[in-house]
DNA sequence: TTTAATATTGAAATAAATACAGTTTAAGAA
DNA sequence: TTCTTAAACTGTATTTATTTCAATATTAAA
């Protein structure tokens, strides 16, 4: 556990960004928790250890963390969720149980399908639907 | 105008929808502004001709629309874009201009990459960046 | 023209995110 | 270790987009 701490400390002082309390749980919470979890659950679940925690510094946590490369903002519809994997990926959401779920595997060409003319600088995908254990519990409902 | 107007009829008919001035209004408003408008802008937008229209008519109308098939919604970030176009195309967003512009070209294989496991009902994407023209425009400032 | 179901309106409520001012803390200097 | 100060944290207030709701108005059918 003190292991884990120090390994964020690490990180946050490479990017010269200061160690505090917060910006550790918030990492460490993201780092075990692979939910993609919006700020508000986030808050929520670490207003338990820290009662004083404040919704706003979750907010600029997250925000700073995101400019340093730390974490990855995904917006599914209305929702922000946030992600400890900043490697490029996208998302499958189910909209039965609400999990968000990694998609691997080959991405598509964007530069080609944009072509040269605009730069692109953000992909942003999801894919929505049910995934494959709600589909296996409704065969079994029936 | 007239039969303009008469078109839109037609189509609310088809799908069992009343025919108010605002749904065709709004349907008029968004077949001529291909811009991706905002609930707002075209709330705004059409204030100017009927000065009692309510913004919760042009939302209700929006979400109705939507739902038969008639207007498709995008969100790019935090906005909601509305598009008289309902075939499946992607988005180009760029953040210099704001400008949102259609990507038309083939539409990579969503079924490959998320395999045949979960059932992808809807498939959301935009690219961001900067535009050819805000590049080019870019360049003769140099 | 009458009627009833539905749509529109405007005000109030909601929710996520942001702004801000006062307080606390991290981290470097003495 | 103590002091210092810039930066971070907190809690409240505010903003913005959207939704809810009840009263009123309109559509479409009889
Ligand atoms: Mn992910
Ligand atoms: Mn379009
Ligand atoms: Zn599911
Ligand atoms: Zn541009």
């Amino acid at each position: 556990m003190v292991i884990k701490v120090e390994k964020f400390v690490s990180i946050l002082k490479e990017h010269d960004l200061k160690v505090t309390p917060q910006r550790i749980a918030i990492l460490r919470y993201l780092e075990i928790h692979r939910t993609h979890p919006s700020a508000d659950t986030i808050y929520e679940d670490l207003k338990a250890d820290n009662p004083s925690l404040s919704k706003t510094t979750i907010y600029n946590s997250l925000d700073m963390l995101k400019q340093h490369g730390l974490v990855k903002a995904l917006r599914l519809g209305s929702t922000v969720r946030y992600d400890y994997s900043t490697n490029r990926h996208h998302h499958f959401w189910c909209r039965r149980c609400g999990k968000i779920m990694d998609i691997t595997g080959d991405d598509p060409c964007w530069k080609d399908m944009v072509g040269d003319d605009h730069r692109v600088e953000e992909v942003h995908v999801y894919l929505k639907g049910v995934c494959s254990t709600c589909l296996k519990k409704k065969k079994e409902e029936d």
